[in-house]
DNA sequence: GTGAAACGTCGTACGGTGTTCGGGGTTGCG
DNA sequence: CGCAACCCCGAACACCGTACGACGTTTCAC
Protein backbone atom coordinates (compact mmCIF):
# COMPACT_ATOMS: atom_id res chain seq x y z
CA UNK A 1 0.00 0.00 0.00
CA UNK A 2 2.45 2.35 1.02
CA UNK A 3 5.52 0.86 -0.47
CA UNK A 4 7.34 1.61 -2.89
CA UNK A 5 9.41 -0.01 -5.54
CA UNK A 6 6.51 -2.28 -6.69
CA UNK A 7 5.95 -1.72 -10.29
CA UNK A 8 8.27 -2.44 -13.18
CA UNK A 9 11.66 -0.63 -12.61
CA UNK A 10 11.85 -0.13 -16.29
CA UNK A 11 9.21 2.06 -15.98
CA UNK A 12 9.63 3.50 -12.71
CA UNK A 13 13.45 4.41 -13.57
CA UNK A 14 12.13 6.20 -16.85
CA UNK A 15 9.54 8.13 -15.00
CA UNK A 16 12.51 9.39 -12.24
CA UNK A 17 15.02 10.07 -14.96
CA UNK A 18 13.29 11.31 -18.18
CA UNK A 19 9.55 12.08 -17.67
CA UNK A 20 6.95 11.24 -19.36
CA UNK A 21 7.71 9.58 -22.71
CA UNK A 22 6.62 11.55 -25.26
CA UNK A 23 3.29 10.18 -26.79
CA UNK A 24 2.82 9.63 -31.13
CA UNK A 25 -0.62 8.97 -31.33
CA UNK A 26 -3.86 10.31 -29.35
CA UNK A 27 -4.82 13.10 -27.77
CA UNK A 28 -1.91 15.26 -25.40
CA UNK A 29 -1.93 14.72 -21.82
CA UNK A 30 -3.39 17.50 -20.54
CA UNK A 31 -1.26 17.86 -17.26
CA UNK A 32 2.42 17.97 -16.94
CA UNK A 33 4.14 14.60 -14.98
CA UNK A 34 6.20 17.66 -12.38
CA UNK A 35 2.15 18.88 -11.73
CA UNK A 36 1.13 15.55 -10.74
CA UNK A 37 3.94 15.45 -8.80
CA UNK A 38 4.03 18.69 -6.71
CA UNK A 39 -0.02 18.41 -6.41
CA UNK A 40 0.68 14.68 -5.27
CA UNK A 41 3.31 16.91 -2.24
CA UNK A 42 0.81 19.38 -1.76
CA UNK A 43 -2.10 16.92 -1.00
CA UNK A 44 -0.37 14.66 1.04
CA UNK A 45 0.68 17.28 3.38
CA UNK A 46 -2.74 18.65 3.89
CA UNK A 47 -4.12 15.55 4.37
CA UNK A 48 -1.31 14.43 6.85
CA UNK A 49 0.31 10.97 6.38
CA UNK A 50 -3.00 8.91 6.80
CA UNK A 51 -2.12 10.25 2.95
CA UNK A 52 -2.79 11.08 -0.64
CA UNK A 53 -5.69 9.32 -1.68
CA UNK A 54 -5.77 9.23 -5.57
CA UNK A 55 -9.27 9.82 -5.40
CA UNK A 56 -8.86 13.21 -3.78
CA UNK A 57 -5.35 13.92 -6.12
CA UNK A 58 -7.74 13.36 -9.46
CA UNK A 59 -10.05 15.57 -7.50
CA UNK A 60 -7.63 18.60 -6.76
CA UNK A 61 -6.19 18.58 -10.13
CA UNK A 62 -9.49 18.51 -12.07
CA UNK A 63 -8.86 15.18 -13.89
CA UNK A 64 -10.78 11.91 -13.26
CA UNK A 65 -9.78 9.21 -11.02
CA UNK A 66 -8.73 6.75 -13.24
CA UNK A 67 -6.89 9.07 -15.70
CA UNK A 68 -4.21 9.34 -13.38
CA UNK A 69 -3.13 5.82 -14.21
CA UNK A 70 -2.18 7.23 -17.57
CA UNK A 71 0.73 9.45 -15.81
CA UNK A 72 1.78 6.72 -12.95
CA UNK A 73 1.56 3.42 -12.98
CA UNK A 74 0.14 3.51 -9.60
CA UNK A 75 -0.08 4.80 -6.15
CA UNK A 76 3.93 3.60 -5.14
CA UNK A 77 5.51 4.70 -8.11
CA UNK A 78 3.85 8.01 -7.59
CA UNK A 79 5.67 8.02 -4.11
CA UNK A 80 8.69 7.00 -5.61
CA UNK A 81 8.79 10.47 -7.81
CA UNK A 82 7.48 12.57 -4.56
CA UNK A 83 10.33 11.42 -2.45
CA UNK A 84 13.01 12.33 -5.09
CA UNK A 85 11.49 15.34 -5.73
CA UNK A 86 11.43 16.18 -2.17
CA UNK A 87 15.01 15.69 -2.46
CA UNK A 88 15.88 18.01 -5.36
CA UNK A 89 14.52 20.82 -3.00
CA UNK A 90 16.95 20.14 -0.08
CA UNK A 91 20.46 21.79 -0.08
CA UNK A 92 23.57 19.50 -0.84
CA UNK A 93 26.19 20.09 1.89
CA UNK A 94 28.64 22.43 2.00
CA UNK A 95 32.04 20.82 1.84
CA UNK A 96 33.92 23.87 2.61
CA UNK A 97 32.41 23.94 6.30
CA UNK A 98 33.96 21.00 7.76
CA UNK A 99 32.14 17.15 7.39
CA UNK A 100 30.62 17.43 10.94
CA UNK A 101 28.88 20.73 10.25
CA UNK A 102 27.85 18.87 6.64
CA UNK A 103 27.05 15.84 8.43
CA UNK A 104 25.37 17.48 10.88
CA UNK A 105 23.22 19.75 8.10
CA UNK A 106 22.17 16.88 6.19
CA UNK A 107 20.31 14.57 9.45
CA UNK A 108 19.13 18.13 10.41
CA UNK A 109 17.67 18.96 6.65
CA UNK A 110 16.17 14.95 6.76
CA UNK A 111 14.46 15.70 9.90
CA UNK A 112 12.77 19.05 8.44
CA UNK A 113 11.61 17.37 5.49
CA UNK A 114 10.38 14.79 7.39
CA UNK A 115 8.34 17.08 9.18
CA UNK A 116 6.84 18.94 6.46
CA UNK A 117 6.43 15.69 4.53
CA UNK A 118 5.65 13.06 7.03
CA UNK A 119 5.20 10.46 4.29
CA UNK A 120 8.58 10.07 3.49
CA UNK A 121 8.71 7.89 6.82
CA UNK A 122 6.64 5.52 5.08
CA UNK A 123 8.35 4.69 1.84
CA UNK A 124 11.07 2.06 2.09
CA UNK A 125 14.67 2.78 2.34
CA UNK A 126 16.11 -0.49 1.37
CA UNK A 127 14.68 -0.31 -2.36
CA UNK A 128 16.51 2.86 -2.04
CA UNK A 129 14.47 5.47 -4.66
CA UNK A 130 17.13 5.45 -6.99
CA UNK A 131 16.19 9.21 -8.54
CA UNK A 132 18.45 11.79 -9.77
CA UNK A 133 18.27 14.00 -6.73
CA UNK A 134 18.33 11.40 -4.54
CA UNK A 135 22.00 10.25 -5.66
CA UNK A 136 22.79 13.44 -6.03
CA UNK A 137 22.52 13.82 -2.05
CA UNK A 138 23.94 10.40 -1.55
CA UNK A 139 27.33 10.99 -3.45
CA UNK A 140 27.54 14.84 -1.74
CA UNK A 141 27.10 13.11 2.04
CA UNK A 142 29.61 10.39 1.17
CA UNK A 143 32.39 13.08 -0.21
CA UNK A 144 32.26 15.28 3.10
CA UNK A 145 33.95 11.80 4.63
CA UNK A 146 36.43 11.33 1.85
CA UNK A 147 39.26 11.52 2.00
CA UNK A 148 40.20 11.26 5.73
CA UNK A 149 41.51 7.96 6.49
CA UNK A 150 38.19 6.00 6.73
CA UNK A 151 38.13 2.87 4.56
CA UNK A 152 36.04 2.85 1.88
CA UNK A 153 33.37 1.10 3.64
CA UNK A 154 33.75 2.52 6.84
CA UNK A 155 32.69 5.97 4.80
CA UNK A 156 30.07 4.29 3.58
CA UNK A 157 29.04 2.93 6.88
CA UNK A 158 29.37 5.80 8.91
CA UNK A 159 27.05 7.51 6.38
CA UNK A 160 24.40 4.62 6.73
CA UNK A 161 24.10 4.84 10.69
CA UNK A 162 24.06 8.69 10.72
CA UNK A 163 20.75 7.82 8.25
CA UNK A 164 19.68 5.26 9.98
CA UNK A 165 19.80 7.29 13.61
CA UNK A 166 18.46 10.52 11.58
CA UNK A 167 15.49 8.49 10.54
CA UNK A 168 14.80 6.53 13.97
CA UNK A 169 14.62 10.19 15.97
CA UNK A 170 13.29 11.89 13.51
CA UNK A 171 10.20 9.58 12.99
CA UNK A 172 10.27 9.90 17.20
CA UNK A 173 9.74 13.87 16.17
CA UNK A 174 7.04 13.68 13.62
CA UNK A 175 5.11 11.14 15.53
CA UNK A 176 5.29 13.50 18.54
CA UNK A 177 4.25 15.67 15.97
CA UNK A 178 1.35 14.60 14.69
CA UNK A 179 -0.22 13.11 17.58
CA UNK A 180 -1.63 16.02 19.02
CA UNK A 181 -3.53 16.35 15.96
CA UNK A 182 -5.06 13.04 16.85
CA UNK A 183 -6.20 13.27 20.44
CA UNK A 184 -6.80 17.34 20.25
CA UNK A 185 -4.90 18.42 23.41
CA UNK A 186 -1.48 19.58 23.64
CA UNK A 187 -0.13 18.04 26.47
CA UNK A 188 -3.30 16.90 27.28
CA UNK A 189 -2.72 13.18 26.80
CA UNK A 190 0.66 13.17 28.89
CA UNK A 191 -1.29 14.97 31.80
CA UNK A 192 -4.58 12.46 31.93
CA UNK A 193 -1.97 9.69 31.32
CA UNK A 194 -0.31 10.49 34.70
CA UNK A 195 -2.83 9.04 37.67
CA UNK A 196 -3.43 6.42 35.85
CA UNK A 197 0.09 5.70 35.71
CA UNK A 198 1.84 6.82 39.12
CA UNK A 199 -1.19 4.60 40.43
CA UNK A 200 -0.26 1.55 38.28
CA UNK A 201 3.70 1.69 38.46
CA UNK A 202 3.40 2.37 42.54
CA UNK A 203 7.34 1.72 43.39
CA UNK A 204 7.58 -1.10 40.77
CA UNK A 205 10.12 1.04 38.72
CA UNK A 206 12.37 2.80 41.36
CA UNK A 207 15.23 3.76 38.63
CA UNK A 208 12.54 5.33 36.12
CA UNK A 209 11.70 7.08 39.41
CA UNK A 210 14.82 8.32 40.42
CA UNK A 211 15.64 9.75 37.02
CA UNK A 212 12.25 11.59 36.94
CA UNK A 213 13.45 12.69 40.12
CA UNK A 214 16.95 13.73 38.80
CA UNK A 215 15.76 15.41 36.16
CA UNK A 216 16.20 13.60 33.43
CA UNK A 217 12.97 13.09 31.18
CA UNK A 218 13.28 17.81 32.01
CA UNK A 219 12.84 19.54 28.34
CA UNK A 220 14.74 22.71 27.22
CA UNK A 221 11.91 24.71 26.78
CA UNK A 222 8.24 25.12 27.09
CA UNK A 223 7.22 27.11 23.98
CA UNK A 224 6.52 24.08 22.11
CA UNK A 225 4.48 21.06 23.48
CA UNK A 226 6.37 18.83 25.73
CA UNK A 227 6.45 15.49 23.59
CA UNK A 228 7.88 17.62 20.80
CA UNK A 229 9.98 19.28 22.72
CA UNK A 230 11.57 15.96 24.05
CA UNK A 231 11.95 14.60 20.61
CA UNK A 232 14.21 17.23 19.56
CA UNK A 233 16.30 17.49 22.38
CA UNK A 234 17.19 14.13 21.85
CA UNK A 235 17.77 14.66 18.09
CA UNK A 236 20.00 16.80 18.84
CA UNK A 237 21.82 14.72 21.96
CA UNK A 238 21.60 11.84 19.64
CA UNK A 239 22.90 13.29 16.98
CA UNK A 240 25.96 14.61 18.80
CA UNK A 241 26.78 11.15 20.34
CA UNK A 242 26.87 9.66 16.50
CA UNK A 243 29.10 12.27 15.27
CA UNK A 244 31.19 11.85 18.14
CA UNK A 245 31.61 8.36 17.50
CA UNK A 246 32.44 9.41 13.93
CA UNK A 247 34.92 11.77 15.15
CA UNK A 248 36.37 8.54 16.88
CA UNK A 249 36.91 6.71 14.04
CA UNK A 250 38.56 9.60 11.57
CA UNK A 251 40.58 10.44 14.66
CA UNK A 252 41.92 6.53 14.61
CA UNK A 253 42.40 6.86 10.85
CA UNK A 254 44.96 9.63 11.55
CA UNK A 255 43.23 11.65 8.68
CA UNK A 256 42.45 14.98 8.41
CA UNK A 257 39.93 15.69 10.86
CA UNK B 1 -5.05 4.20 10.95
CA UNK B 2 -1.88 2.52 12.11
CA UNK B 3 -1.47 4.75 15.10
CA UNK B 4 -1.97 4.22 18.70
CA UNK B 5 -2.73 6.11 21.29
CA UNK B 6 -5.74 7.83 19.94
CA UNK B 7 -8.40 6.19 22.21
CA UNK B 8 -9.47 6.81 25.53
CA UNK B 9 -6.86 6.72 27.81
CA UNK B 10 -8.03 5.35 30.64
CA UNK B 11 -9.91 2.75 28.99
CA UNK B 12 -6.03 1.88 27.30
CA UNK B 13 -4.40 1.80 30.43
CA UNK B 14 -6.85 -0.39 32.57
CA UNK B 15 -6.68 -3.20 29.48
CA UNK B 16 -2.96 -3.29 29.71
CA UNK B 17 -2.59 -3.14 33.39
CA UNK B 18 -5.85 -5.42 34.35
CA UNK B 19 -7.37 -6.74 31.48
CA UNK B 20 -10.80 -6.66 30.93
CA UNK B 21 -13.13 -5.56 33.63
CA UNK B 22 -15.25 -8.28 35.15
CA UNK B 23 -18.92 -8.33 33.98
CA UNK B 24 -21.87 -8.28 35.99
CA UNK B 25 -24.88 -8.92 34.03
CA UNK B 26 -25.04 -10.69 30.61
CA UNK B 27 -23.18 -13.75 29.40
CA UNK B 28 -19.84 -13.90 29.95
CA UNK B 29 -17.39 -13.27 27.07
CA UNK B 30 -16.44 -16.65 25.14
CA UNK B 31 -12.51 -15.54 24.66
CA UNK B 32 -9.79 -14.27 27.22
CA UNK B 33 -8.61 -10.66 26.10
CA UNK B 34 -5.03 -12.66 26.18
CA UNK B 35 -6.48 -15.14 23.34
CA UNK B 36 -7.37 -12.29 21.55
CA UNK B 37 -4.07 -10.51 21.56
CA UNK B 38 -2.21 -13.56 20.52
CA UNK B 39 -4.23 -14.01 17.98
CA UNK B 40 -3.79 -10.38 16.16
CA UNK B 41 -0.30 -11.27 16.57
CA UNK B 42 -0.08 -14.17 14.98
CA UNK B 43 -2.28 -13.25 12.39
CA UNK B 44 -0.31 -10.01 11.72
CA UNK B 45 2.96 -11.85 11.68
CA UNK B 46 1.21 -14.39 8.96
CA UNK B 47 -0.25 -11.91 6.71
CA UNK B 48 2.26 -9.49 6.95
CA UNK B 49 2.10 -5.85 7.79
CA UNK B 50 0.12 -4.94 5.24
CA UNK B 51 -1.35 -6.40 8.38
CA UNK B 52 -4.29 -7.60 10.49
CA UNK B 53 -7.69 -7.07 9.46
CA UNK B 54 -10.05 -6.54 11.75
CA UNK B 55 -12.33 -9.27 9.68
CA UNK B 56 -9.82 -11.80 9.18
CA UNK B 57 -8.73 -11.73 13.12
CA UNK B 58 -12.08 -12.59 13.62
CA UNK B 59 -12.38 -15.18 11.47
CA UNK B 60 -9.69 -16.72 12.82
CA UNK B 61 -11.19 -16.17 16.22
CA UNK B 62 -14.20 -17.84 14.99
CA UNK B 63 -16.58 -14.78 16.22
CA UNK B 64 -18.12 -12.28 14.18
CA UNK B 65 -15.84 -8.66 13.43
CA UNK B 66 -18.61 -6.85 15.54
CA UNK B 67 -17.88 -8.55 18.37
CA UNK B 68 -14.16 -7.94 18.37
CA UNK B 69 -14.95 -4.34 19.26
CA UNK B 70 -16.63 -5.74 23.15
CA UNK B 71 -12.46 -7.17 23.92
CA UNK B 72 -11.08 -3.75 22.37
CA UNK B 73 -12.51 -0.23 22.01
CA UNK B 74 -10.77 -0.12 18.11
CA UNK B 75 -7.65 -1.57 16.49
CA UNK B 76 -5.61 1.08 17.84
CA UNK B 77 -5.61 0.10 21.30
CA UNK B 78 -5.33 -3.67 20.14
CA UNK B 79 -2.03 -2.71 18.58
CA UNK B 80 -1.07 -0.89 22.07
CA UNK B 81 -1.84 -4.20 23.70
CA UNK B 82 0.17 -6.01 21.25
CA UNK B 83 2.96 -4.13 21.62
CA UNK B 84 2.98 -4.88 24.94
CA UNK B 85 2.58 -8.49 25.00
CA UNK B 86 5.52 -8.77 22.52
CA UNK B 87 7.47 -6.89 25.10
CA UNK B 88 6.65 -9.41 27.55
CA UNK B 89 8.31 -12.38 25.41
CA UNK B 90 11.88 -10.55 25.17
CA UNK B 91 14.52 -11.76 27.78
CA UNK B 92 15.56 -8.68 30.11
CA UNK B 93 19.14 -7.74 29.74
CA UNK B 94 21.50 -9.30 31.79
CA UNK B 95 23.16 -6.62 34.03
CA UNK B 96 25.90 -8.82 35.07
CA UNK B 97 27.69 -9.01 31.57
CA UNK B 98 28.61 -5.37 31.61
CA UNK B 99 26.51 -2.67 30.03
CA UNK B 100 28.08 -2.99 26.40
CA UNK B 101 26.89 -6.57 25.99
CA UNK B 102 23.74 -5.45 27.91
CA UNK B 103 22.76 -2.67 25.51
CA UNK B 104 23.94 -4.66 22.97
CA UNK B 105 21.82 -7.35 23.55
CA UNK B 106 18.79 -4.87 23.83
CA UNK B 107 19.45 -3.80 20.48
CA UNK B 108 19.58 -7.06 18.74
CA UNK B 109 16.50 -8.13 20.28
CA UNK B 110 14.32 -5.49 19.66
CA UNK B 111 15.74 -5.91 15.87
CA UNK B 112 14.57 -9.81 16.07
CA UNK B 113 11.57 -8.59 17.50
CA UNK B 114 10.95 -6.23 14.55
CA UNK B 115 11.81 -8.94 12.07
CA UNK B 116 9.32 -11.46 13.82
CA UNK B 117 6.70 -8.49 14.13
CA UNK B 118 7.02 -5.90 11.32
CA UNK B 119 4.28 -4.16 12.26
CA UNK B 120 5.87 -2.67 15.28
CA UNK B 121 7.46 -0.12 13.21
CA UNK B 122 4.60 1.28 12.31
CA UNK B 123 3.21 1.86 15.79
CA UNK B 124 3.88 4.96 17.41
CA UNK B 125 7.02 6.18 19.89
CA UNK B 126 6.20 9.56 20.88
CA UNK B 127 3.29 8.23 22.71
CA UNK B 128 5.15 5.58 23.90
CA UNK B 129 3.14 2.24 24.72
CA UNK B 130 3.06 2.95 28.41
CA UNK B 131 2.49 -0.97 29.45
CA UNK B 132 3.90 -2.92 32.43
CA UNK B 133 6.30 -4.93 30.27
CA UNK B 134 7.58 -2.22 27.76
CA UNK B 135 8.33 -0.10 31.12
CA UNK B 136 10.04 -3.02 32.48
CA UNK B 137 12.33 -3.42 29.83
CA UNK B 138 13.22 0.28 29.41
CA UNK B 139 13.65 0.50 33.65
CA UNK B 140 16.11 -2.50 33.33
CA UNK B 141 17.96 -1.03 29.88
CA UNK B 142 18.40 2.73 31.93
CA UNK B 143 19.80 -0.21 34.66
CA UNK B 144 22.23 -0.92 32.51
CA UNK B 145 23.90 2.99 32.31
CA UNK B 146 23.18 3.71 36.02
CA UNK B 147 26.24 4.05 38.04
CA UNK B 148 28.55 4.84 35.45
CA UNK B 149 29.39 8.40 36.33
CA UNK B 150 26.72 9.91 33.63
CA UNK B 151 24.38 12.24 34.49
CA UNK B 152 20.30 11.58 34.32
CA UNK B 153 19.93 12.77 31.46
CA UNK B 154 22.66 11.22 29.74
CA UNK B 155 22.13 8.21 30.93
CA UNK B 156 18.35 8.36 29.27
CA UNK B 157 19.70 10.48 26.32
CA UNK B 158 22.18 7.31 25.57
CA UNK B 159 19.30 4.54 26.08
CA UNK B 160 16.93 7.06 23.26
CA UNK B 161 19.77 7.65 21.03
CA UNK B 162 20.56 4.06 20.82
CA UNK B 163 16.65 2.98 20.65
CA UNK B 164 16.48 5.70 18.01
CA UNK B 165 19.32 4.18 16.00
CA UNK B 166 17.93 0.64 16.35
CA UNK B 167 14.42 1.55 15.30
CA UNK B 168 16.11 3.32 11.52
CA UNK B 169 18.37 0.17 11.59
CA UNK B 170 15.95 -2.19 12.37
CA UNK B 171 13.19 -0.68 9.78
CA UNK B 172 16.24 -0.94 6.79
CA UNK B 173 16.55 -4.77 7.63
CA UNK B 174 12.96 -5.25 7.60
CA UNK B 175 11.71 -3.26 4.50
CA UNK B 176 15.10 -5.51 2.48
CA UNK B 177 13.30 -8.54 4.00
CA UNK B 178 9.76 -7.87 2.52
CA UNK B 179 11.12 -6.56 -0.64
CA UNK B 180 11.62 -9.95 -2.15
CA UNK B 181 8.05 -11.03 -1.01
CA UNK B 182 6.28 -8.17 -3.19
CA UNK B 183 8.14 -8.79 -6.26
CA UNK B 184 9.50 -12.30 -6.16
CA UNK B 185 12.83 -12.64 -6.92
CA UNK B 186 15.43 -12.06 -4.64
CA UNK B 187 18.48 -10.65 -5.80
CA UNK B 188 16.41 -10.21 -9.01
CA UNK B 189 14.99 -6.81 -8.30
CA UNK B 190 18.58 -5.17 -8.26
CA UNK B 191 19.62 -7.12 -11.07
CA UNK B 192 17.21 -5.68 -12.80
CA UNK B 193 17.80 -1.98 -11.95
CA UNK B 194 21.64 -2.26 -12.63
CA UNK B 195 21.36 -1.63 -16.79
CA UNK B 196 19.31 1.59 -16.07
CA UNK B 197 21.14 2.42 -13.65
CA UNK B 198 24.01 2.42 -15.50
CA UNK B 199 23.00 4.01 -18.29
CA UNK B 200 21.89 6.91 -16.45
CA UNK B 201 24.61 7.57 -13.59
CA UNK B 202 27.50 6.92 -16.51
CA UNK B 203 30.05 9.34 -15.19
CA UNK B 204 27.68 11.61 -12.75
CA UNK B 205 28.32 10.12 -9.72
CA UNK B 206 32.12 9.68 -9.97
CA UNK B 207 32.38 8.99 -5.49
CA UNK B 208 29.85 6.65 -5.67
CA UNK B 209 32.01 4.62 -8.30
CA UNK B 210 35.15 4.94 -6.76
CA UNK B 211 33.45 3.27 -3.60
CA UNK B 212 31.76 0.70 -5.35
CA UNK B 213 35.53 -0.15 -6.74
CA UNK B 214 36.75 -0.53 -3.73
CA UNK B 215 34.15 -2.58 -2.12
CA UNK B 216 32.36 -0.30 0.12
CA UNK B 217 29.13 -1.98 -0.99
CA UNK B 218 29.88 -5.45 -0.96
CA UNK B 219 28.71 -7.96 2.10
CA UNK B 220 29.84 -10.35 4.62
CA UNK B 221 28.37 -13.70 2.96
CA UNK B 222 26.37 -14.86 0.18
CA UNK B 223 23.94 -17.26 2.37
CA UNK B 224 21.24 -14.23 2.03
CA UNK B 225 19.91 -12.08 -0.36
CA UNK B 226 22.39 -9.01 -0.90
CA UNK B 227 19.87 -6.27 0.43
CA UNK B 228 19.24 -8.47 3.44
CA UNK B 229 22.45 -9.72 4.36
CA UNK B 230 24.24 -5.56 3.61
CA UNK B 231 21.41 -4.57 5.86
CA UNK B 232 22.39 -6.28 8.80
CA UNK B 233 25.81 -5.98 8.01
CA UNK B 234 24.87 -1.78 8.25
CA UNK B 235 22.80 -2.27 11.83
CA UNK B 236 26.04 -4.36 13.46
CA UNK B 237 28.50 -1.57 12.30
CA UNK B 238 26.62 1.10 13.10
CA UNK B 239 25.53 -0.47 16.53
CA UNK B 240 29.03 -0.68 17.36
CA UNK B 241 29.97 2.62 16.17
CA UNK B 242 26.94 4.18 18.76
CA UNK B 243 27.84 1.79 21.61
CA UNK B 244 31.47 3.07 21.12
CA UNK B 245 30.00 6.88 21.14
CA UNK B 246 28.71 5.58 24.52
CA UNK B 247 31.97 4.53 25.44
CA UNK B 248 33.48 7.78 25.36
CA UNK B 249 30.27 9.55 27.31
CA UNK B 250 31.46 6.77 30.12
CA UNK B 251 35.21 6.82 29.76
CA UNK B 252 34.89 11.03 29.92
CA UNK B 253 32.46 11.04 32.92
CA UNK B 254 35.42 8.44 34.59
CA UNK B 255 32.87 6.14 35.87
CA UNK B 256 33.38 2.35 35.84
CA UNK B 257 33.33 1.33 32.30
C1' DG C 1 -7.11 13.46 -48.05
C1' DT C 2 -8.68 9.88 -45.69
C1' DG C 3 -8.94 5.56 -42.86
C1' DA C 4 -7.54 3.33 -39.01
C1' DA C 5 -4.67 2.58 -35.21
C1' DA C 6 -3.17 4.39 -30.97
C1' DC C 7 -3.89 7.00 -27.24
C1' DG C 8 -6.08 9.97 -23.22
C1' DT C 9 -10.29 10.32 -20.55
C1' DC C 10 -13.30 8.77 -17.12
C1' DG C 11 -17.99 6.46 -15.16
C1' DT C 12 -18.48 2.46 -13.08
C1' DA C 13 -17.52 -1.58 -10.54
C1' DC C 14 -14.87 -4.89 -7.51
C1' DG C 15 -13.07 -6.33 -3.44
C1' DG C 16 -11.08 -4.67 0.41
C1' DT C 17 -10.73 -1.65 4.92
C1' DG C 18 -12.27 0.11 10.16
C1' DT C 19 -16.19 1.09 12.52
C1' DT C 20 -21.34 1.81 13.93
C1' DC C 21 -26.07 0.54 14.52
C1' DG C 22 -29.85 -2.01 16.10
C1' DG C 23 -32.03 -6.02 17.31
C1' DG C 24 -31.99 -10.63 19.38
C1' DG C 25 -30.43 -13.89 22.82
C1' DT C 26 -28.33 -14.93 27.33
C1' DT C 27 -27.19 -14.25 31.93
C1' DG C 28 -27.32 -12.95 36.80
C1' DC C 29 -28.60 -9.66 40.36
C1' DG C 30 -32.38 -8.05 43.34
C1' DC D 1 -39.07 -14.67 38.81
C1' DG D 2 -38.49 -10.47 36.27
C1' DC D 3 -35.95 -7.30 34.15
C1' DA D 4 -31.83 -4.83 33.33
C1' DA D 5 -27.49 -5.41 31.59
C1' DC D 6 -24.56 -7.38 28.76
C1' DC D 7 -22.52 -10.10 24.59
C1' DC D 8 -23.10 -11.26 19.86
C1' DC D 9 -23.32 -10.26 15.06
C1' DG D 10 -25.56 -9.28 10.11
C1' DA D 11 -25.85 -5.40 7.68
C1' DA D 12 -24.58 -0.99 6.39
C1' DC D 13 -21.56 3.29 5.83
C1' DA D 14 -17.91 5.70 3.96
C1' DC D 15 -13.82 5.17 2.41
C1' DC D 16 -9.66 3.07 -0.22
C1' DG D 17 -6.54 1.46 -4.78
C1' DT D 18 -7.17 -0.27 -9.02
C1' DA D 19 -9.26 -2.69 -13.61
C1' DC D 20 -12.39 -2.52 -17.34
C1' DG D 21 -14.32 -0.81 -21.42
C1' DA D 22 -16.73 2.66 -24.10
C1' DC D 23 -15.85 7.00 -26.20
C1' DG D 24 -13.58 10.95 -28.41
C1' DT D 25 -9.40 12.79 -30.10
C1' DT D 26 -5.15 12.94 -32.51
C1' DT D 27 -1.64 11.64 -35.84
C1' DC D 28 0.66 8.71 -38.96
C1' DA D 29 0.72 5.86 -43.35
C1' DC D 30 -0.86 5.43 -47.50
Amino acid sequence: MEHAGRGDPARTMALLWDGLPAARRGPRQRLELTAVVDAAIAEAGRAGPAALSMRALARALGIGTASLYTYVPGKAELLELMVDRVAAGRPLPDPTSGWRAGLRGVAEADLDACRAHPWLLRVSTSRTVLGPHVLARYEATLALLHGRGLSAADVVGCVAAVESYTRGAASAVVEAEQAPERTGGDDEWWERQVPFLEERMNGRFPLLAELEEAGAFGVSGTALPYALQRALDRFAHGLDLVLDAVAGRIAAAGGPH
